[in-house]
DNA sequence: ACTATATTTCGCCATATAACGAAATGGAGG
DNA sequence: CCTCCATTTCGTTATATGGCGAAATATAGT
């Protein structure tokens, strides 16, 4: 039962939700995840982390870039029916389908660009951040 | 999407679903999920406003008693497939399994005798309450 | 070794949630 | 109407959770 009760919070957030819809048969890295969800990488971090846990994401690392995709073997029949379960009954949503898109097109970005435009996203705050206090 | 994340909550709770599970093929009322739970009727209340909420299960009241049950015709595939997993997910579980036992035997009590007991713990919560002041 | 970069971990904050007791509400019976 | 009883609502408290920024960690390149 901890199962359950460990996959069912991990469904209850909505951009884990997403992270999950948009892995569908693809590999995502985590800067490409940040993209989409627009939140702080420490928050996509965590959120993986707890879609990991529930063992409903593989995650592997690359170099510097970590991976998320669907498992490939099931975990569990719990795991798995879970899975077919939200696949099922979010696919249809406008939002996720824009994620779908969205996420189309992220991936056809060169993987440096995505790191780039976070990067100078982070610049940016940093420099807003001290302006007002160097004006 | 709502509909995912708003059973996903319900179903992250232990006690939800250990209430949700003795349904089964029955229709149990609050002061027996009371006794089972060992929880405040407050607490009781909440939880299955909750389920009642998310459609995972049916309410009706019959005097003063407030019955609840599966719902009996599917009100979307997205619930139906949700309390097929749980089923399936959870029914080998052992607090599930002697959850079901002690309903039983709760089913088997005269509802005035549970109502009765019930009635008499709050007493001797107040009685002990006040104990110590009047001494 | 040093620098740069992606990600994770940690700490903080605001909000959500489970539990309880008390009060309010609804229903039954006289 | 009144009394009794089951349940719900409300307010409080302790804990959990989502989001962020900063620091720490892991990896690559020079």
């Amino acid at each position: 039962m901890e199962e359950v009760i460990a996959i069912a919070k991990a469904l209850s957030d909505e951009n884990r939700v997403r992270a999950l819809m948009v892995l569908g048969e693809k590999e995502v890295c985590v800067c490409q995840l940040i993209e989409l969800l627009q939140l702080a990488p420490s928050t996509v971090s965590k959120h993986m982390s707890i879609l990991k846990q529930a063992k409903l994401v593989d995650g592997r690392k690359r170099g510097r870039w970590m991976y998320y995709r669907l498992p490939e073997k099931p975990v569990s029949m719990t795991v798995e029916r879970a899975l077919a379960w939200v696949r099922a009954s979010a696919s249809g949503n406008h939002r996720i389908l824009l994620d779908a898109e969205q996420m189309s097109a992220i991936l056809e970005m060169d993987r440096e660009q995505v790191c780039e435009r976070q990067s100078l996203q982070r610049k940016q705050i940093v420099f807003k951040r001290r302006l007002p206090s160097g004006i």
